[in-house]
DNA sequence: GTGATTTTTATGCGCTGCGCATATTTCTCT
DNA sequence: AGAGAAATATGCGCAGCGCATAAAAATCAC
């Protein structure tokens, strides 16, 4: 129990506040949203149901949030194979505001790693892989924690069995 | 732009949904209210309109925030030297709350870090000093990312000046 | 193959919580 | 003393959530 704890929840509120800023200017809606439109960019023809796992909310949350998505056009609705089931797809415009939110996230966390070196972040990389390991305590956990990640920098992620 | 970037994002979000999650279980109320309790207890006697800046809402929302701490025994409104304004205290009830709340979160970090040996701690420990010296771009956002942090274990914080 | 059960999606409803606009009280400055 | 500023409080409407329920389609039992 010593300052390290503390400290790193200290940055993990500051810099998930500073995520939720900029994504909220790029979004103008609710917080999960960016979530939503992220996790459907890596996992097109997602059904409601693992979606909301993943964004772990209520069913009639979730459909509500996905009214919202289509309302604004950024998601629509697709017959799936299974004719219970719905299957979501990005729009066009979905897809280019999914590269931005991505965008505007990496932009904060980059801008936040500025005063360290190379060899600063490598080694802040390691750590915090190992960290990062330990974290999700169920399968469905590991969607949720990189629920706002970027793909493109993710291929050596420390979180395996990602296939939704 | 390496991994590094993408993984301080994933690992702070991850992070924040715990800490959120295991402070709203001991609060069952909105996740600002734990913020209110603790920042409180480290600035007995704070105003609304202060508060209202660490906790960066609307002056009616945090006015409403306090009513519900007051409805449920937790602060009280006293009188302030400036006869505009109001003292807010903790209650007994209040105390005994953020005591808890501060340390089901610092539990909660503790249990992430588990993996790491005393000497990564130690080096992650200053990787994070560094990173969070640079965070606040204003005054206030130091008492915003501080608004959970535990005063004991906060001695030595890298985010000077934080008297309100 | 038919009927019961489960799974998936959608909706009615009420509640919480937010922010905008505004009112009220008190302080400050001239 | 009076004008303006600052701090708090309230009326109101809206966004978003979850519980309970309904409807449609797949699966399972036999």
């Amino acid at each position: 129990m010593d300052r390290t704890t503390n400290l790193l929840g200290a940055l993990a509120l500051g810099l998930t506040d500073r995520m939720a800023h900029v994504m909220k200017n790029t979004l103008d809606r609710s917080g999960e949203m960016a979530a939503a439109v992220i996790v459907l960019g890596y996992a097109p023809g997602l059904s409601v149901e693992i979606l909301r796992q993943v964004l772990d909310r209520s069913h009639p949350g979730t459909v509500r949030l996905i009214d919202r998505l289509e309302d604004d056009g950024l998601v629509e609705r697709r017959k799936a194979k299974d004719g219970r089931a719905v299957a979501l797809h990005l729009t066009r415009k979905g897809k280019r505001l999914r590269q931005r939110l991505m965008d505007d996230r990496l932009d904060t966390l980059e801008a936040a790693l500025d005063g360290l070196t190379g060899d600063e972040r490598r080694i802040l990389g390691d750590l915090l892989s190992k960290v990062l390991i330990n974290l999700p305590d169920t399968e469905m956990a590991k969607h949720r924690i990189c629920r706002l990640c970027s793909v493109k920098t993710c291929d050596d992620c420390p979180i395996p069995g990602r296939a939704i």
